[in-house]
Formats: structure tokens, sequence, C-alpha cells
DNA sequence: CTTCGGGATATTGTATACAATGGACTGTCG
DNA sequence: CGACAGTCCATTGTATACAATATCCCGAAG
């Protein structure tokens, strides 16, 4: 029940954002548990604000499918199950092998910049071995990859997506670090293929990763206990 | 200026989800004009109702595309342009595809029965002729479908996408009342895919009348002012 | 022992009050 | 006549107050 939940607020970007991003990490990296309730107030006395920021901090992650709101029942953490891995993972193949195909297209020089660099910190992140940074520099490089498609309203979708694939990806991180080669040998060929310019083979490489990824997270998930019976 | 905007706001659902749809509606149907300023205190006087309901409308019009707001400057009416049409018809094909081929697969005889009577409701908007009451309809089939795919995920984030390509239809079917034929006859060859059960049929079928769409719709927004100049 | 009802309580939904900030206006100075 | 600083005002961001409702607990009746 407890949880640290300590990050500092300082708002370059709005208090609401800022917060929703400290809860997103939080419930990705299992600090707030699936199923835990989420209380407006509770969450802003522990910061020392209202609920008015709060609120909005709810709606966002609604929107990020990490929280269930049901009018006037409260909100809480959305569920892991193997059924909605699936979904969002049918929906990243479709988005992300867009996202890349349409990076390959636009290949502005700035972006290929940003993107090798994302890669580089990717693979230091994999010899640290920690599945918590290895993740954020993984959602990095795609961030990149989203903003190097030039496509405003792709990269909206998929930023309600891919911090509900995050979760999937963390629980299966941890329990078998070597998916992590997997990723960064993904990832490489689908760079390679975007700095070429060929749509096709960036569109391509990035459906086999996410492919090949579905099917590992999903085995390393039913293996676990990852989905918290709903009481 | 002055909008009508007058609906009344019974609350199935909450108020603040009752107004979006209010909103989403004047927007699409263009009473209230791209790039016209949304200030939070004037919906909420003309509905006699406060602002902090009129926010959380204002955010959920954001997720979908519809409005823009800017930290501290104020929220106004997303703009109208070729490239954002472009970019919604390219997400389009991937996920409208997605929700006809898993629609396709998992065929319950109930979202069959919901698919057949939207499309015959189409039918019937057609021959109204009213550019309106047929998107309408045509949004309430796309809806069916996405809802047979059974994929939770999908659904949001089309429901997030479809409003805004919303926009662009309403401005061509206006112009060019004959494509509504061409959307019926497309809708008529994706319900039949779905209904065979071919999952590949059915995402081909989708794919080929959202391209075909694409290329109308976008040659009759280039021949149009549609896109205000962002003043 | 179970089930139904009533009230207390916890929590959200809405309204209002206050703070902070960005933009416009005006008047002055160069 | 134009540039610029200071002030005012419109509007959003946050906090607080109030209303409404779902849930829980308990007691009584069957």
């Amino acid at each position: 029940m407890g949880t640290p939940l300590a990050f500092n607020l300082s708002l370059p970007e709005g208090l609401p954002q800022e917060l929703a991003r400290g809860l997103e990490e939080a419930i990705v990296f299992r600090d707030l548990t699936p199923g835990e309730r989420l209380v407006e107030e509770d969450i802003a006395s522990r910061f020392d604000i209202s609920r008015s920021p709060v609120r909005e901090a709810f709606r966002i992650l609604e929107t990020r499918g990490l929280v269930l709101r049901e009018a006037r029942r409260g909100s809480r953490v959305a569920d892991l199950s193997r059924r909605d891995l699936d979904e969002v993972y049918a929906c990243r193949i479709e988005l992300e092998g867009l996202a890349a195909a349409q990076a390959a297209r636009a290949r502005s020089p700035a972006d290929l910049d940003s993107l090798d660099e994302r890669l580089e910190a990717l693979t230091v992140a994999r010899d640290r071995a920690s599945p918590r940074d290895f993740l954020r520099a993984s959602m990095a490089l795609s961030r990149a990859i989203h903003e190097a498609s030039h496509n405003r309203t792709l990269i909206r979708l998929l930023s309600t997506l891919e911090p509900q694939a995050m979760r999937y990806r963390y629980v299966a991180y941890v329990r078998a670090e070597s998916l992590m080669d997997a990723s960064l040998e993904g990832n490489g060929a689908v760079a390679e293929s975007i700095h070429t310019g060929d749509c096709e083979a960036a569109s391509a490489a990035t459906t086999r990763m996410i492919r090949n990824a579905w099917a590992v997270v999903g085995r390393v998930f039913d293996e676990s206990d990852a989905a918290e019976p709903a009481a």
C-alpha cells in the first residue's frame, strides 16, 4: 500500500504532465501494482498539491491505458493480462511498422543523428544489464524513431500505446535479461534500414522485431504470475 | 464567433463526456471553425456549468486531435491541413485494416447482426443524401467494426483517431456527395469479408477502401479552401 | 444463518475562489 | 513616427468548498 513515489516535482511542462510521468514510471516498474486503487486525495496530499492536477494526471494515464477510471467509483491501476498483451502487440506491429517506414522515407539528418545517439545509449544500458535503464533507453530510441517519422498523428497514437507495452516488456526483461540482447539487435537492424532509406525494409525489420518480442514476452508472461488475479 | 451549440445536456455517462461529444460534433460539422479560440469560461457560462467539466471536455478533445491546448495560452480548434489529412489516413489504413481482420477472425453473431444493422442504416442515410446523417451513420458502422474486433486497445486508439478523420470526410462529402456512394460500396465489401471470416480479405478490402477515400478526399480538400489560412 | 434495509463514511464530481501569467494597450522617450 | 517600458486585463492553473453517490457496516427480521 505505502509506496515510495518520491520524485522532485519541478514543472518544466506543467504539473499534471510531470505527475503523470512519475506515476507512469511507478506503474511500469511495479511500484504501483496492478489493480491498486488510486485515490486522488492520497496522491494529492503525498505531493502537497490539490486534487485538480491529480485528476488531470489520472486522465492522462487513462488515455495511455495505464489507469482505469469508473464514474464515481474511482481509479485503479490497469491489470495485466495475456489478452491485453496480445492487443497491444497487434497494434504495435502496425503503428511501429508505419513509423519506421515513414522515418526511412523522411531521413532527416538531425533525426538520424538522434537515432544513432539513442542506439549507442541503448548499447551502454544493455551492458549495465539493468532492465530499468535499458527500458528507459529503449523508450527513448523508440520515441526518436517516432519523431523521425514526422507524423504528428502517429506520434500521438504511439505515445498512448507505448507506455502500456512497457509494462509487459519490463516484466519480461526482469525474468529474462537475455531479451535485452534480442531487442538491441532488432533495433540495430531497424536503425540500419532507416539509414538506408528503404521504407519496406524498415517496416519489415520492425515488424519482425516486434513479432519476435511478442512471442517471447508472451511466453515469459504466461510462465510468470505477473497477472495478479483480480482479487 | 457566436455559435449555436445548443444541445440538451443529459448526463448518461458524465457531463464532460456529454459536453465533449457536443463540441466534437460542432467541430466536425464546422459550427466551430478551425483555429477558433475556445475559452473555458465562455463554454461554461453558455451551458450554465462550471469550468471544471469544461476543462475535462477540452482534454478529451485534445486526445482526439480536435483541440490544441497550449500551456497558459488557451485552447483552440485544431486547423485542417493537407499534411494532417495524410497523417490521419496513413494511420487509419493500418488500424482500420487490423480492426477488420480481427473482426473477421472473431465473427461473433451478435456483432455481425449489429454490423448488418448499421450497414442498412447507412444505406438509408445515403438515400437522404445528407452528409451529416451519412457521416453519423458511417461513424456508427465503423464503431461496430471496431467493437467486433474485440480488441479494446485497438478500439481505444481508433476512438481517438476517427473524429479527426471525420472532419475531412465531412468537407469532402459536402462538396462531392457522390463520395457517399463509394463509401457505401466500400463498406459493403468490408462487411461481406468479415461475414465470410476471411481476415486477409477483410483487411485488404478495408485498405483499398481507405486508400481510395484518401485519394479523393485529399483532392477535394486541395481544391477547397477548407484549410483556413492560420490567420 | 442469511438477507434485506438504513445510515455512516469514503471518494468522486462540480462549483467557486484565488494565484499566476501572457498579451494587449497606452503613454513616453528616442 | 517608431520602439519600448509599465500597467491592466483576460484567461488559464491551482486550491478549496460543497454536493452527490457508491460502498461498507451493522442490526433486525425471516
